[in-house]
DNA sequence: GACAAGATACCGATTGGTCGGTATCTTGCA
DNA sequence: TGCAAGATACCGACCAATCGGTATCTTGTC
C-alpha cells in the first residue's frame, strides 16, 4: 500500500533516455515553447534535480530530442529504405505506399515532429534551426543521390535535376502531412500523397 | 512630467484594428501560445482594459486574427488572381512567378502565417483548427474550380482530378515556404517553387 | 572517500485574466 | 434645445498560477 518510492538502484542511462522520450512526446503535443518541464517530470517520475543533472537547460533538452530522437526516427523511416534497391522511384513509391497504408492516427493528430519544430522554432533559435536543417539536408542528399543513380541506370528522366526534385519532394511530403493534420483526415492525407505518387511516377524515364 | 494620459477622442474601431495587427505580428514572430499580451499592448499603447473590452480572451483575439487578418490576406494574394483569366495554369504560373520574384525577407524569416498556426494550434484547439480549415477549403475550392474550367477549355489535361491536384498544390506551396524558412534561404525557396512550376506545367493539355 | 546521480525546497519573472473606477459618447425625454 | 441617464470605451493596479532555473542536500556507486 505504500507509494513505493524505493528507487534503490540507479540507472543514469535509462533516466536520460526516459527524459528524452517523455520530452519528445510533450514537445509533439504542445510544441517546444509550451512544453512544460513539470509535466515531463511528472510523466517520468524523475526529479527536477535529475533533469538538470543531465541537461543544463530546457533548450539543451530540446536540442537533444532533435539529435537523438527525431533524427534517428526519420532516418529509419524515410532514409534507410532508399539504399535497398537500385530503382529510386520504385523505392520512393514503396515508401509512400507504406505511409498511405499505415496512416497512423498519431501522424494525423500531431503531424511531422520535424515540420512542427521548423515552423515554431527556426525563426527563434539558430541552434534549433541548424539541428533541423541537418536532418533536412541529409534527407535531400539521400534522395538526390538516389535519383542521380537512377538516371545512370536509365530509370529516371535525364532532364530531372536530382537536387532540385529531391528538395521539392521533401517539401511536398511535409505539406501533405501538414494538410492532413489540419483536416484531421486520414483520407485527405492519403489523397494528397497519391498525387505525390503520380508526380514521382512522371519522373520515370 | 505627467505620463500624459490625454486620450480625449475615442476610436474603438481603430483600437480594435490596431490590436489585431499588433497581435498578428506578435503571433507571426512568436507563435500563438508564446505570444505575449503585454508585448502586444506595449506595441499598441493600448491598455489591458481596452484589450479585454474588445476581446474576451487571448484565444478570441487569436481567432479574430485568423478571420480578419490572415484570411483576407491570403485571399487577395492567392485566391483573387485565379478569377482574372480563363487559363488556370497560366494564372498559377504567374502567381508562382510573382512569389519567386518578390520573395520577401519576411516570408523567408517567418514563413506562412497560415501554416505556422496549423502546425502549432490545430491539435490543441478545435476552434483554431476550424478557422484555419475554412481558409484551406476555400483555397482548394478556388483552385479546383479553376482547374475544372480549364479542362472544359481544353487547357488542362483531362485525366487531372481538379480537387486532388488542387489539394496537392496547396500542400506543395506550404511545403516550399516551410523549407525556405528553415534554410533561411531565398534561393532554396525559389528553387523549390520552380519545381512546382514544372509540375504545374506538366498538367497542361 | 570521492564523485556522480538524484531529491527537494525555493526563487524571481512572466503569464493570462480580473476588477473597481473613470471618462466619453449616445440617446430618450421634457 | 437642454440635460440627465445609461451604454460604451478605456484605465491600470492587482491576482493566482505557472514558468524555467538554482542552491543545498542526501544517497548510491566505484
Amino acid at each position: 500500500m505504500m507509494p513505493q518510492p524505493i528507487r534503490k538502484t540507479r540507472n543514469p542511462e535509462q533516466t536520460r533516455c526516459g527524459l528524452l522520450s517523455a520530452a519528445y512526446i510533450e514537445i509533439l503535443e504542445s510544441g517546444f515553447q509550451a512544453a512544460s518541464l513539470e509535466r515531463i517530470l511528472a510523466n517520468t517520475s524523475v526529479s527536477k534535480g535529475a533533469l538538470y543533472h543531465h541537461f543544463s537547460t530546457k533548450r539543451d533538452l530540446g536540442l537533444a530530442v532533435i539529435q537523438e530522437v527525431i533524427a534517428p526516427q526519420l532516418a529509419t523511416r524515410w532514409f534507410a529504405p532508399f539504399t535497398e534497391h537500385d530503382d529510386p522511384l520504385a523505392s520512393l513509391q514503396r515508401i509512400l505506399e507504406e505511409k498511405i497504408n499505415t496512416a497512423d492516427e498519431s501522424v494525423i493528430r500531431y503531424g511531422c515532429p520535424l515540420n512542427n519544430l521548423i515552423q515554431e522554432m527556426s525563426p527563434l533559435d539558430e541552434g534549433f534551426r541548424c539541428g533541423l536543417q541537418q536532418i533536412l539536408d541529409r534527407w535531400v542528399e539521400v534522395m538526390a543521390t538516389a535519383l542521380a543513380d537512377g538516371q545512370i541506370a536509365r530509370k529516371v528522366r535525364a532532364d530531372v535535376e536530382p537536387e532540385e526534385v529531391a528538395l521539392f519532394i521533401v517539401a511536398a511530403i511535409e505539406g501533405c502531412v501538414g494538410l492532413g493534420k489540419n483536416a484531421q483526415s486520414v483520407e485527405a492525407y492519403q489523397r494528397c500523397l497519391r498525387q505525390l505518387q503520380l508526380y514521382v511516377k512522371s519522373l520515370a524515364a
